[in-house]
DNA sequence: CGACAAGTGCTTGCATACAAGCACTGGCCG
DNA sequence: CGGCCAGTGCTTGTATGCAAGCACTTGTCG
């Protein structure tokens, strides 16, 4: 399908710098303390300061990085505080959407979750995948309920939370239980037990959110422990 | 009381500019539609395009304003969609945090509700003035529960809803009603009601969205009509 | 040996110059 | 009279230079 080319919004290098930095963060490549550069990344992307600058002001905003005037920019320790906060809007927000789901669902979308769900139990299934099929469900419920928007709100709000979910990935290498919670969840809403749906959902949300603590203890240092940061200049001592 | 004034980041230009910026949108200073220019911001604030332009690309990702590159930038109509968006958001927000109100409330945060709501209550009010006293209230209510984090986080995606409530409040002068419900919704909190504190707070929130479709018909120009914008340079016509 | 102070190299904040592109104006030509 | 087309002035995007300041190193002096 022949796409018109002509967005109504020009795509600038900035967004695209924006987007790229942003997905490092959230899947841990730039791991929670790391030490950024404004002249390091536009050095290494191959532009000047000011659009890597821009993007960093804007995962600044988000709570992704912290940037600390005449001492450096730092990709954020994962904030428990924040973790929490971010939990308690999305299982806010995901349980209201069941309770205003319309009578006649979009077979469209129906039809998306089943396959999602399907690829989901599949073997093998990297960690990746996993999160990015898991996120489509999500979305794809809060679509159900004609609420999308107030979604990406919700996901622009939990990068601290995703990042820690990520984590708790990579430790416990068993999604075949969240898949089994999200068929559960899926079959009560076919099922029009919206009672059961928000059980479901509710159970399913905490038990993604218990296994923060566990990792905590296992991988501190990405995690902030005062709210009084502590910057650190990485040493200037360079290898040659 | 001595506040350290030695703030762990510093403030920077920027970031006065920004909130500066933000007021002026959010109070309708800076009305839906008006053109903005870095270059006309920057002059008359004495600084140069990057504080402004920063600040811009912030309120940009807030879907305060929009950037068309080459084109100019505008104050974002009111969006409806929008607007639905963050109702529904804050709705289910702030009832999730009635829900989980603990036991025992903090006493400082119910005494200043207390003031919050006598306040309400004198004649005269500006809009301006009962607009921040509503905020502080909802905000109270978020404390109590343990969440103002969360509420932040809606505080910040909800600014076209903010403005079409100040547009409702210029139309309608009425503010004793919203009052009046303010307190019902405290004193059940303070009576250990959480259904009828839920209820009340739902009858609330839906009034104060209910009057936006008569604004919209009385103040069309202010709200957007379709997705796919109308961005119109300004005339370069110059007066003299 | 210890402590203090200047030096060095990095950091981000801000100012400014240039580049690319859109919209309107006004003149030219059919 | 109508339509095309270069010209002009604005817009935002990007690159770059300079300023202010922090942290570490190192030399100096007691």
């Amino acid at each position: 399908m022949a796409q018109p080319k002509r967005q109504r919004t020009r795509r600038t290098g900035r967004h695209e710098i924006y987007v790229t930095l942003r997905q490092m963060v959230l899947t841990l490549q730039l791991p929670p303390g790391a030490a950024l550069s404004e002249n390091e990344l536009a050095a290494s992307l191959g532009v000047s300061r000011t659009p890597v600058r821009e993007s960093l002001i804007l995962l600044a905003q988000e709570g992704l990085v912290q940037v600390f005037p005449q001492i450096g920019s730092f990709v954020s320790r994962v904030d428990p505080a924040q973790v929490s906060d971010a939990q308690f809007l999305r299982e806010a927000v995901e349980l209201a959407a069941l309770d205003d789901l319309p009578p006649e669902l979009d077979d469209a979308v129906l039809q998306e979750l089943r396959d999602n769900l399907e690829r989901q139990q599949r073997e093998g299934l990297g960690i990746e995948e996993f999160f990015e099929l898991d996120e489509a469900f999500h979305q794809g419920l809060m679509r159900l309920s004609g609420h999308a928007n107030a979604w990406t709100t919700v996901a622009a709000a939990k990068g601290h939370l995703d990042r820690a979910r990520r984590l708790g990935l990579y430790e416990n290498v068993s999604p075949a239980v969240f898949a089994d919670q999200h068929r559960e969840i899926f079959d009560a809403v076919v099922g029009g037990d919206v009672t059961l749906a928000r059980t479901a959902m509710r159970t399913h949300l905490r038990a993604v959110f218990s296994d923060i603590e566990r990792i905590r203890a296992h991988s501190p240092e990405l995690f902030a422990t005062d709210p009084s940061a502590v910057p650190v200049r990485r040493n200037v001592v360079v290898w040659e």
